[in-house]
DNA sequence: CTGATGACTATAG
DNA sequence: CCTATAGCCATCA
Protein backbone atom coordinates (compact mmCIF):
# COMPACT_ATOMS: atom_id res chain seq x y z
CA UNK A 1 0.00 0.00 0.00
CA UNK A 2 1.39 3.74 -1.09
CA UNK A 3 -0.34 5.63 1.70
CA UNK A 4 1.38 3.25 4.57
CA UNK A 5 4.54 3.37 3.01
CA UNK A 6 4.15 7.29 2.87
CA UNK A 7 2.91 7.96 6.22
CA UNK A 8 6.06 5.42 7.63
CA UNK A 9 8.00 7.64 5.83
CA UNK A 10 7.00 10.40 7.43
CA UNK A 11 7.86 9.29 10.94
CA UNK A 12 10.56 11.39 12.18
CA UNK A 13 13.95 10.27 13.20
CA UNK A 14 14.23 9.39 17.03
CA UNK A 15 10.28 8.02 17.08
CA UNK A 16 8.66 5.13 16.77
CA UNK A 17 5.01 4.81 15.69
CA UNK A 18 2.83 1.44 16.33
CA UNK A 19 1.58 -0.44 12.98
CA UNK A 20 -2.47 0.69 14.01
CA UNK A 21 -1.13 3.93 14.43
CA UNK A 22 0.21 4.06 10.93
CA UNK A 23 -2.61 2.27 9.37
CA UNK A 24 -5.07 4.74 11.07
CA UNK A 25 -2.88 7.64 10.18
CA UNK A 26 -2.89 5.71 6.41
CA UNK A 27 -6.57 5.61 6.54
CA UNK A 28 -6.60 2.06 7.11
CA UNK A 29 -8.40 1.80 10.35
CA UNK A 30 -7.40 -1.22 12.03
CA UNK A 31 -5.18 -1.77 9.45
CA UNK A 32 -2.53 -2.63 11.71
CA UNK A 33 -1.95 -6.06 10.35
CA UNK A 34 -2.33 -4.45 6.91
CA UNK A 35 1.07 -2.61 7.62
CA UNK A 36 2.83 -5.80 8.18
CA UNK A 37 1.51 -7.70 5.75
CA UNK A 38 2.89 -4.30 3.30
CA UNK A 39 6.33 -3.82 4.78
CA UNK A 40 6.60 -7.43 4.47
CA UNK A 41 6.23 -6.95 0.77
CA UNK A 42 9.20 -4.01 0.52
CA UNK A 43 10.39 -3.71 -2.74
CA UNK A 44 13.97 -4.63 -2.89
CA UNK A 45 14.90 -0.76 -3.01
CA UNK A 46 13.12 1.41 -0.61
CA UNK A 47 13.75 4.50 1.40
CA UNK A 48 11.17 3.12 4.25
CA UNK A 49 12.15 3.48 7.37
CA UNK A 50 10.42 0.63 8.56
CA UNK A 51 12.19 0.16 11.64
CA UNK A 52 10.39 2.74 13.36
CA UNK A 53 7.94 0.78 13.36
CA UNK A 54 6.93 -1.46 16.25
CA UNK A 55 4.04 -3.28 18.13
CA UNK A 56 1.80 -1.87 20.07
CA UNK A 57 2.99 -2.40 23.23
CA UNK A 58 6.73 -1.53 22.40
CA UNK A 59 7.81 -4.82 21.32
CA UNK A 60 10.09 -5.06 18.19
CA UNK A 61 7.75 -7.51 16.03
CA UNK A 62 10.39 -9.70 15.15
CA UNK A 63 11.84 -12.88 17.22
CA UNK A 64 14.91 -12.07 19.60
CA UNK A 65 16.93 -14.37 17.31
CA UNK A 66 16.02 -13.11 13.67
CA UNK A 67 18.65 -11.19 11.86
CA UNK A 68 16.23 -8.29 11.67
CA UNK A 69 15.34 -8.05 15.22
CA UNK A 70 19.20 -7.14 15.10
CA UNK A 71 19.47 -4.83 12.51
CA UNK A 72 16.01 -2.77 13.83
CA UNK A 73 17.24 -2.44 17.38
CA UNK A 74 20.44 -1.11 15.76
CA UNK A 75 19.30 1.32 13.31
CA UNK A 76 16.66 2.81 16.10
CA UNK A 77 19.98 2.78 18.87
CA UNK A 78 21.82 4.80 15.87
CA UNK A 79 18.92 7.54 15.64
CA UNK A 80 18.97 7.76 19.32
CA UNK A 81 15.92 5.58 20.71
CA UNK A 82 16.69 3.31 23.90
CA UNK A 83 15.99 -0.47 22.87
CA UNK A 84 16.09 -2.88 26.35
CA UNK A 85 15.26 -6.46 25.73
CA UNK A 86 14.10 -5.92 22.57
CA UNK A 87 11.16 -3.51 23.94
CA UNK A 88 10.76 0.86 23.37
CA UNK A 89 10.07 3.38 25.65
CA UNK A 90 7.03 3.92 23.95
CA UNK A 91 5.86 6.07 26.45
CA UNK A 92 8.99 8.31 25.71
CA UNK A 93 9.50 7.50 22.18
CA UNK A 94 6.25 6.94 20.51
CA UNK A 95 5.15 9.52 17.33
CA UNK A 96 2.97 12.04 17.85
CA UNK A 97 2.14 13.57 14.60
CA UNK A 98 0.92 17.28 14.43
CA UNK A 99 -1.25 18.66 12.30
CA UNK A 100 1.58 19.23 9.95
CA UNK A 101 2.39 16.28 9.70
CA UNK A 102 -1.31 15.16 8.58
CA UNK A 103 -2.56 18.15 6.74
CA UNK A 104 -1.31 18.06 3.38
CA UNK A 105 -1.91 14.28 3.42
CA UNK A 106 -5.45 13.42 2.88
CA UNK A 107 -8.45 14.79 1.18
CA UNK A 108 -9.36 18.02 1.08
CA UNK A 109 -11.54 18.14 4.17
CA UNK A 110 -9.92 21.75 4.53
CA UNK A 111 -11.72 23.63 2.14
CA UNK A 112 -13.61 25.42 4.35
CA UNK A 113 -12.21 28.66 4.19
C1' DC B 1 -15.32 -14.69 -5.92
C1' DT B 2 -13.42 -17.68 -2.02
C1' DG B 3 -10.47 -19.05 1.37
C1' DA B 4 -5.97 -18.59 3.75
C1' DT B 5 -2.51 -15.51 5.74
C1' DG B 6 -0.29 -12.34 8.84
C1' DA B 7 6.23 -7.39 10.76
C1' DC B 8 -1.37 -6.57 14.78
C1' DT B 9 -4.25 -5.65 19.03
C1' DA B 10 -7.39 -6.83 23.02
C1' DT B 11 -8.87 -9.59 26.38
C1' DA B 12 -8.91 -13.57 29.43
C1' DG B 13 -6.74 -17.15 32.18
C1' DC C 1 5.27 -12.55 32.09
C1' DC C 2 3.24 -16.14 28.94
C1' DT C 3 -0.24 -18.80 26.18
C1' DA C 4 -4.61 -19.04 23.98
C1' DT C 5 -8.60 -16.94 21.37
C1' DA C 6 -10.88 -13.89 18.87
C1' DG C 7 -11.57 -9.80 16.03
C1' DC C 8 -9.59 -7.33 12.29
C1' DC C 9 -9.06 -6.46 6.96
C1' DA C 10 -5.94 -5.66 2.78
C1' DT C 11 -3.48 -8.73 0.06
C1' DC C 12 -2.45 -13.37 -2.24
C1' DA C 13 -3.14 -17.73 -4.58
Amino acid sequence: MHRIRETIRDIPKGCVASYGQIAEIAGIARGARQVGYTLRNLPKVHKVPWHRVVQFSGNIAFDENSPQFEEQTTRLRKEGVTVMSGRIDMHKYRWEPDLDELLWKPTSAWDES
